[in-house]
RNA sequence: GGGACUGUAGUUCAAUCGGUUAGAGCACCGCCCUGUCACGGCGGAAGUUGCGGGUUCGAGCCCCGUCAGUCCCGCCA
């Protein structure tokens, strides 16, 4: 429901006739004046009864609760300027209302207060509730809105780029890599099952055979997996695919994108190019592929310099192939305490939590003398003690936190503390409105990693990725041999430590796609069974091509400075991945069933 | 699958060491008020302290279980 004639409220349109409708706001309101809500405008309009209507302002106002809806036919008539108070922006005109009429009463109480200048804060479960409330609320209305410029922006941008949007299926096949696929039965094929897109991956591939050679989809996607602060069970990608176009130019195509969307939503101008940093560099330094540059504390790895000492923990872990690190912090000395890395302490959970067993210290006092536990400072020789002051660039009340063990576990261990210290030391700005703004971009990620309980290489992006060229060489006999190792040409796009999309150049050669579908221990039968279609389909004239997807929600959430994806969508799921509006998900009759081909599940698990 | 936090009136919160009849703001209901804009004044109603069990002379508070929500680990090509 939306006033026609909302677009003539301006100052100038004084004793204009006007009809508008709205939601009475009656926590601003007095006897003599009603104020509405026009909430697709985010303003407030003044209703002052006519006398000649022949009712009292009051007996009028009576029958008006909050968030009743209205319809107002009347004058628009100036206010004194000097009674306008523009702080609130509470409409520089008023409306004499010739009618009122009561479009929908309330005929029960709010569940929550809904006044859209009310930022207090409501249980989040009695907002996903009655989430239609919710949505009336300031914080969610602009959320939203947030979310259409940024989509109209990718829109238009993508439009003077030559791209096109096409729909891919909702209903496709399972495939075996990647998530959990939500499932669909299918009642004409009884027996037989869809699955819900994790992405359009295969779907826009085939685009690009089809010959549109810039494609891209605002696109729902599912995965049934746990759920996080930014993972929901259903979400939406902007997703891309380009053919004959390299990655340089593809990446600098999104830098414009990305850096177009900015200005448009948030006014900010970024600088480009965007730095970048190869996979191997950002693990080395950051510990992580998605490292937060917004303040220093990298990674130093110190396994040459301790290798061979007497202190087991570090020269064991070199010695087993493991890496020896160290997370230098400036300044520590005063602001980190022993107890807080010690068992028990806060750094220490850090790092336990990320399975490291703990971390050793060193703090460095003036003219280099140190001061660490007699394990550490009796097997330091000077020379390794001078080594280590200077690699790690320690300067008197530094303290340095030792990661010592396998080098994921050690990564993983000091990229989380690194996190945390940033957050301690007050290195990250505090304020939700994010204004640094740190893209990067992380290239050359490996194809593979090993997956230590399945006892098998497995893709790190997905395994449509192609492997670079030099690394792959020119010999088809040997890519057998040489793709476990290869680099990726993917990409992925970081924003102040958070993923917000990735990429690659696929493969566009059927042998090469077959021989990477094995080498994550697909046999061939079934590589053939399960994308038989893609492989036939790259035969017939598949193009070079390659293409990105970002998270729109997770983008929508860094914009509007929000910490949670559901804060950006309309209707989200709990942690449960249910749905507190529609109570969803839940039964069904035995004969939807029935025709289904779907056998009951009502059985009781045993223990 | 695991760890942590939260749950008190419609709502946001309070309630001392386990101790009398569980309080307050807003919302709601009634009366008054015609230039207010978080209007104001007077009055009122409103509670199975999420649910179940236990300990205790006595439980909102302690213990066990359970449900729901949130954060995190695992998981998320």
């Amino acid at each position: 429901m939306r006033s026609h004639s909302c677009g003539d409220l301006r100052p100038e349109a004084i004793e204009q006739t006007v009809q508008l409708c709205g939601w009475v706001d009656r926590r601003r309101d007095h006897g003599g004046v009603i104020f509405i809500d026009l909430r697709d405008r985010s303003g407030t309009v003044q209703v002052t009864v006519d006398p000649d209507l022949g009712a009292s302002a009051f007996a009028v106002a009576e029958h008006l609760r909050n968030e009743t809806v209205l319809q107002v036919s009347g004058k628009v008539r100036a206010r004194p300027a000097e009674s306008v108070n523009a702080r609130l922006a509470t409409g520089e005109v008023e409306v004499l209302a010739g009618t009122i009429t009561v479009l929908n009463p309330l005929r029960a109480p709010l569940p929550f207060p809904v006044s859209v200048h009310d930022e207090e804060s409501v249980r989040e479960e009695l907002r996903l509730k009655h989430r239609y409330l919710d949505l009336r609320r300031e914080r969610m209305a602009r959320n939203l809105r947030l979310r259409h410029d940024t989509v109209k922006a990718i829109r238009g941008f993508l439009e003077n780029e030559g791209f096109i949007e096409v729909e891919t299926p909702v209903l496709t096949r399972s495939t075996p890599e990647g998530a959990r696929d939500y499932l669909v039965p299918s009642r004409v094929c009884g027996g037989e099952w869809f699955a819900l897109p994790q992405s359009p991956q295969l779907f826009k591939q085939l685009l690009m055979v089809g010959g549109l050679e810039r494609y891209y989809q605002i696109a729902r996607c599912f995965r049934d997996e746990d759920l996080r602060a930014d993972r929901q069970p259903e979400f939406t990608q902007l997703d891309m695919e380009m053919s004959f176009l390299e990655q340089e130019q593809i990446l600098d195509l999104n830098e414009r994108l990305i850096s177009g969307i900015w200005k448009a939503v948030k006014g900010v101008e970024l600088s480009r190019p965007f730095p970048r940093l190869t996979w191997a560099e950002a693990m080395e330094r950051y510990g992580t592929d998605r490292p937060d540059t917004r303040y220093g504390l990298e990674l130093v790895t110190v396994s040459d310099i301790v290798a061979g000492m007497g202190f087991k923990v570090f020269s064991g872990a070199v010695a087993a192939g493991g890496a020896v690190k160290v997370l230098a912090v400036p300044g520590g000395n005063e602001a980190i305490s022993n107890v807080r890395i010690k068992p028990g302490g806060d750094v220490f959970s850090e790092a336990q939590a990320a399975g490291a067993g703990g971390l050793a210290f060193i703090r460095v006092r003036e003219g280099g003398e140190i001061d660490t536990i007699g394990a550490i400072k009796d097997n330091l020789s000077p020379e390794q003690k001078a080594h280590l002051l200077e690699r790690t660039g320690a300067q008197p009340g530094t303290l340095l936190l030792f990661g010592a063990g396998e080098t994921a576990t050690v990564n993983k261990a000091l990229d989380r503390v690194r996190q945390f210290l940033a957050r301690e030391l007050g290195l990250v700005p505090p304020d939700r409105e994010n204004n640094i703004w740190n893209f990067l971009w992380v290239v050359d990620f490996p194809m593979f990693e090993f997956n230590k309980d399945e006892n098998r290489l497995e893709a790190l992006h997905h395994p449509f990725c192609a492997p670079n060229a030099n690394d792959l060489g020119h010999d088809p006999a040997a890519w057998a041999e040489r793709l476990p190792t290869a680099r990726a040409q993917a990409y992925d796009l970081v924003l102040n430590g958070l993923e917000l999309g990735g990429g690659s150049l696929r493969i566009h050669d059927s042998a090469l796609q077959r021989q990477v579908l094995q080498t994550i221990g697909l046999p061939l039968a079934e590589a053939e069974a399960q994308f038989g279609f893609l492989m036939e389909a790259l035969d017939l004239g598949a193009p070079p091509h390659g293409g990105i997807a970002f998270g729109l929600d997770r983008m929508v959430m860094l914009l509007a400075g929000e910490e949670s994806i559901r804060d950006t969508i309309a209707f989200p799921k709990t942690q449960q991945a249910r749905c507190l509006l529609t109570r969803a998900p839940a039964g069904v009759t035995s004969k939807q069933l029935q025709e289904l081909h779907v056998a009951s599940t009502w059985v009781e698990e045993e223990d």
